[in-house]
DNA sequence: CGTAAACATGATAGCGCAGTCAAACGGGGC
DNA sequence: GCCCCGTTTGACTGCGCTATCATGTTTACG
């Protein structure tokens, strides 16, 4: 059976004092083998180390913050919601943070509570953090936050006023132009978007990497549909633009939008991507699996977090050393069958038209359902 | 501007002796009426509290911590993945803490390592966590773990020994059942199903669910197909199901695995639901948009993780009150459009069947891709 | 009016470590 | 042989708070 305890959890687990004790040394000593500081004697340093391992001896934490003033630990503000792109970075952010020997400590923006990440930032502060990461922030009127620890913003520009900030981002701006011109290249006359929430700093990211696509290719600027991340928000958006007969491509702010899109699309007769191509964002996990598989930018969220984490524990060890650039992450579009050239010619008019018949399809024979669909 | 700063981040932030000073009372004072104790005049109260407020105090956890052996907060050992129930269950508990005054630590086990549960739990208690929560294990050859702080356990029946073991489950197997019920009531002779990998508590209730619904039906038990909770083990999957003419209804242990297989189908030829029903497991928020939309049966994350939270907050402060006996949460399938009645008699042979003729359907007309799909 | 409770405050002593400084030791250069 | 300097070790102190106990100060009630 693995006996794990608390530091300080009884009166009986072994402090430092004890290993010194049995050691034969002083408790400095032991402090100083355990903290691998020079200027002990190999011999010593194995003793003390025995007899840590005999009396199964662990650290107490807020001795050591309090006597040191670091906790050793990082904080990151999040959402606390299944957000396949806030959750990704937090899985990415925690086995960064445990490689670089720190701990997480995770605080949680309460949704559409104004000042949150200020509050969600005075609580990790409190507990005495080393260092904090913003993933994905938001700007709900919250003015410049000024916080006296180094802090890592995930995605955004900064607007914190820090000892240090350093930023890691994705760069979404140009993965967004690079869906626009994938679907551009395919010979659609312009792209629509189906934005995400513009208070997100990445949805704005995408929005404007989009915009300058359609420049860049002197296409029209259609206007612009704004959803909240949400399947059901794609969905309520494509019932709109299935109606509109000249929307031959879309590109939309995250997968999960998307897939609402689609299968709106499909119920109003417009197939996809015959009729009207779709492409995403994030490449989850399913995004190969839905019916059709979808087009969509792949965020290098693992390579972004290392390296940012990397960078700020850098930054709170040693704060005078000079940082490197920030390297741009390759973007990479992956696609799939949602994507598609235009169709022949322009739909005539607007509105519902017939029901087409469908294709016979080379991969398989969908269906719809039988059961009426009602809207959850 | 908002300003936040760190207790103890430079020698010039406040301590509760600076408060005492401008309050005109013992540091004692302050300490007592942070602390909400009784037996502080209202007067001196209000002194104090306004004294704090005027310098900005915040009260140093790391002292606090060694003081008195607490640390208010709770880790919770999880999946370092983006799957949706692992992350629900993480986005519940950090709600939960934080409304019961708690702070969260977050420790990953790291993927495939075996003992890595045991690794995260040491993890946190190092850091001195107050009470810690095991969301979703899985029993990698771990044998019975001792804990010596108090353990909320979800999802799966407890083999840890701690000073008080609480458990919360959504009792997933009678979920599972109701699912599979779901499929023989539609006039299905037996039921398939894909299973989550064994090494889940959660998925081997499920797997036990199913089993029953079939006995008790006297229904056949075909073999088991098991996935590893992914999209592409589901996809794996539903290639070799398609292949047996004798599957008319498949139960997924969640929701990917259960898109992954539909995709499958689709790909062989195989219609969902007219041909053969699928349930999934979860009700991700993508599950209503995804075509065909999924039934699925919905996990009460939040209630869950709440309650079974506030069972651990009172463990910890109150160790001898006796608990109330959990209360099983009801059963919620969400019927959607992919499960439907078998089709009208056995299908002839085994094999791939020719592709059918597409149903002209009253919602939506599906297409499939185009561009030939490749499995990624 | 006296006495026992209840209330209100403060002095003092740790919690378990890391930091500071001084002391003891040892080898090389003169 | 003496001094200097790098090495090795330990005694002592203090991080900022909570806990314990002692000391006043009221109130309750016979």
């Amino acid at each position: 059976m693995t006996r794990l305890a608390r530091p300080g959890g009884s009166p009986l687990t072994p402090r430092s004092v004890d290993v010194a004790r049995l050691a034969g040394v002083s408790q400095k000593t032991v402090s100083r083998v355990l903290n691998d500081e020079p200027y002990v004697s190999p011999g010593l340093r194995q003793r003390v180390l025995d007899a840590a391992e005999e009396l199964g001896y662990r650290r107490n934490q807020a001795a050591r913050a309090l006597a040191s003033g670091r906790t050793r630990s990082i904080g990151v503000v999040t959402l606390g919601s299944a957000l396949y792109g806030p959750v990704s970075w937090l899985a990415g952010i925690e086995r960064a943070v445990r490689e670089m020997g720190y701990t997480l400590r995770v605080a949680a923006t309460i949704e559409g509570d104004p000042g949150g990440i200020a509050g969600a930032l005075a609580s990790l502060l409190d507990q005495g953090v080393d260092g904090v990461v913003i993933s994905e922030p938001i700007d709900e009127g919250v003015g410049l936050i000024s916080v006296d620890v180094p802090v890592l913003v995930l995605g955004a520009p900064p607007n914190f006023a820090a000892p240090q900030v350093v930023t890691a981002r994705v760069g979404a701006g140009r993965f967004a132009r690079a869906a626009t011109e994938h679907l551009l290249g395919l010979g659609h006359e312009t792209v629509h978007h189906l934005a995400g929430p513009q208070r997100w700093y990445s949805a704005r990211d995408r929005l404007a990497g989009w915009r300058e696509a359609l420049r860049a290719h002197s296409a029209d600027e259609p206007p612009v549909v704004e959803g909240d991340w949400s399947a059901a928000s794609g969905y309520a958006a494509g019932r709109e633009l299935a109606g509109d007969g000249t929307v031959t491509a879309v590109f939309a702010a995250n997968d999960d939008m998307a897939i609402g899109l689609i299968r709106a699309l499909l119920e109003a007769g417009r197939r996809v991507p015959e009729d009207i191509s779709v492409v995403g964002f994030d490449d989850i996990p399913l995004a190969a699996y839905v019916t059709p598989p979808l087009t969509t930018m792949r965020q290098p969220f693992d390579e972004v977090t290392r390296r940012g984490l990397a960078l700020l524990v850098q930054v709170i060890e040693k704060p005078d050393v000079e940082l490197p650039p920030a390297a741009d992450q390759p973007v990479e579009l992956v696609v799939r069958a949602s994507t598609a050239p235009p169709p022949p010619r322009p739909i005539p008019g607007r509105g519902r038209r017939a029901i087409p018949q469908a294709y016979g399809v080379p991969y398989g024979q969908p269906a719809g359902s039988e059961v009426p669909y009602t809207q959850p």
